[in-house]
DNA sequence: AGGGATCTGAAAATGTGTCTCATTTTAGAT
DNA sequence: ATCTAAAATGAGACACATTTTCAGATCCCT
């Protein structure tokens, strides 16, 4: 964890941007989140605790966490963007069920491999990707 | 062409909505342009004719056409949502490279293959995917 | 400690997509 | 062909996410 934030303050520095309390606070949020989030659950857990951040510093911060490689934009659902913390995870995959919402994460390393050979024959230089499969989950196919 | 209208009245038909004049043409648009479509760019085609299709029309249109497979929502960039039609398209992934925000199309059917697995394990109904690459294309690693 | 650049919160601005509503159009029944 | 109820349309109002502006606060280099 600590080691994460001194992470995050080095890339800060290293961009010669300024490292203030409202970033720390927030990737430490984050970090402590267990799956994805969205920008309104970020601004209510701060509200909640009698932290005054603004969601104006929570949309500047996230571009920020997500150059620095700690979150990554997942899906967009309902209007609005969902992220997910990518340290210490997988590289997965959603199933998105297009009737009650629910997500479930898939994790496979033939799709990694397969994703390698994309990048090796395309010449691009991969940072990130999705893979969202949208269907009707298990449980919604019978009611 | 000609086919491609007669299934898509049929589909309204099917459904028990009516079939008018701007549905079809908002299809018809789609249908001559070459790869990846938004909103604003079908609007600006019908002003451009003279036609007065308002955006409402338009944003009420792209749900019926995806629901009859004709559409397809492929990314979201700069906030808003980009389509392509999905006839006589082999199922394939785009790299978008986040320098010159260019899309190439990748078609695979190891990656076809792969998403049927998951199907099958998952014992989800899968209806749409998108596999979304981000990366630096090679004319802009040599910038 | 001082000072200029950067960051902050608050609010206004922007932009996408949805909804409302008065009017027009469709399509089935007469 | 005409009538009619239901549904679709355009225009604009609206809801909401995200970005921008701006004045004051803070950071951090010297």
């Amino acid at each position: 964890m600590e080691e994460i934030i001194k992470e995050f303050r080095d890339f800060i520095k290293r961009k010669g941007l300024r490292y203030t309390p409202e970033r720390e606070a927030i990737l430490r949020e984050i970090l402590e989140i267990d799956g994805h989030f969205d920008v309104d659950e970020l601004y209510l857990r701060f509200k909640k605790k009698g932290s005054k951040i603004s969601k104006a510093s929570i949309y500047r911060t996230i571009p920020l966490l997500i150059k620095a490689g700690f979150i990554q934009e997942v899906y967009t659902q309902e209007g609005h963007a969902h992220y997910e913390v990518t340290l210490n995870k997988q590289p997965h995959l959603h199933l998105i069920c297009i009737s009650c919402k629910k997500v479930k994460e898939i994790e496979d390393n033939k799709l990694v491999e397969l994703i390698k050979t994309y990048e090796k024959e395309s010449k691009f230089s991969f940072f990130s990707y999705h893979l969202e499969i949208f269907g009707i989950c298990p449980d919604c196919k019978n009611k």
